[in-house]
DNA sequence: GGGCACAATATAGTATACAATCATAAGGGA
DNA sequence: TCCCTTATGATTGTATACTATATTGTGCCC
């Protein structure tokens, strides 16, 4: 996320110790090292990271607003559990939102856009070669944030990187055995389309990538994870 | 310090301190009596309010999420000053998103759904006759806000409440003092479609609204507000 | 033996104290 | 006179201490 090229002028202030936190926790949810309703201990984690619990709770926050934590009033932090309702609701919006976006950064993308989404796509062939399949799976969430940026559309990029961390919960929760793991395969058709400058067919490839992602999940009312029976009861 | 601040009536802790501390300001902002740029210092606001910096630290914080203040470091959060940019770009989200979510709601909507649209625009009605433009934008906004929640989205009524957020910020920015305000005429055409259940008569009504909306804005380069001139000699 | 009441403990919520940083302004040198 | 340096004040960032609440364990009563 904060992969900011080192500004070596004099600014070394810019990565506050809050931002290490939910780059940190992130990265780990997205990875799915972090499975969902894991509890964040403010005190454990205050240890792990050398801070101090203000810097701590501060990040949990931020990351609670991503709706990629979930803070119960007295309770504690937990690594958010999407429903199934919510599963559906977040990929409905992204298939709202990115095709379009994709559109728009057909219309924006420079060379050397270009050139990053297809180095954006060796690296998820990398982590997946290597069975790093947490990595790979965060790559491909990244992939999609980098459209949204070449859109030039901030405002939707921000809800659509929302979407994103969600989505990784989601695929930790609802992903189906059988299907394949992600076709890198679309996202280089969809690459070539926005070097072409086609934002009707980066669109259309976009909604159907959406789509099959989607499908992939398994999103039936049966598929009640175990968070249903750990959390039912209690609820 | 003060512990008589929340009522202790039996078990009344589902509002928090800081919960009072974001929607007071999120409600002075939404009216307008808290212009952009003002600058919102901790020590002040817990004093205001009665609470610690702490308590005031996490509510700035969960208003700069949502883009209503704008914290910067070791210098403070101050008011958001949508950009012209910004503003283009919040408008086109709405657009992008408010219309498909009008045609959810016409298929969700209760009775007691209708009920409720109609009793906000008869506010809005009372606090326009009463020249409380503020309280009434508040309402239209809240109009909008109530649609997307009919439309049992939780995850798009999000993001359209956000962008609504801003959007009192923009009107504040950007309104050009010859259109008229709003046409609570556009709200009612709305409801009616709704209550009907003519979804796709919704969606089209919604778009137009925000297209008028858009259009009573003054997005030219030219407008420039004092935002510029004040904030860019600073930077 | 089971169930409820109460106490003990752990953890989140809040307040305060301290440190770091930035803005402002005064002073000295070119 | 202008500009750069430096000192001071104010304000945010962080750490720690304290309080309130939820959870869990124990014992008494039925």
């Amino acid at each position: 996320m904060n992969e900011h090229a080192a500004q070596n002028s004099k600014a070394a202030r810019t990565v506050t110790p809050g931002d290490h936190v939910v780059s940190a926790l992130s990265l780990a949810i997205h990875e799915h090292r972090l499975a969902p309703g894991t509890k964040l201990g403010e005190d454990d984690l205050a240890e792990i990271f050398g801070v101090s619990r203000t810097v701590i709770r501060g990040g949990l926050q931020s990351l609670a607003h991503l709706q990629l934590v979930d803070i119960k009033r007295n309770r504690g932090a937990f690594v958010a559990q999407p429903t199934l309702r919510e599963a559906r609701e977040v990929f409905e919006a992204r298939e709202l939102l990115e095709p379009r976006t994709a559109r728009m950064a057909a219309k924006h993308a420079t060379p050397e856009d270009i050139e990053m989404l297809r180095r954006h796509i060796a690296d998820e062939h990398a982590a997946m070669s290597d069975s790093e399949q947490g990595k790979a799976l965060y790559l491909s969430g990244l992939f999609h944030i980098e459209i949204a940026r070449i859109a030039e559309h901030s405002t939707i990029a921000a809800f659509i990187e929302a979407l994103i961390a969600r989505s990784s919960l989601i695929i930790a929760l609802y992903w189906r055995r059988e299907s394949a793991l992600c076709e890198s395969f679309a996202h280089h058709a969809l690459v070539q389309a926005i070097a072409d400058g086609d934002g009707v067919n980066a669109e259309e490839l976009m909604r159907s990538h959406l789509v099959d992602l989607h499908s992939a999940l398994d999103l039936r009312e049966s598929s009640a994870p175990n968070r249903s029976l750990r959390e039912a009861l209690r609820l």
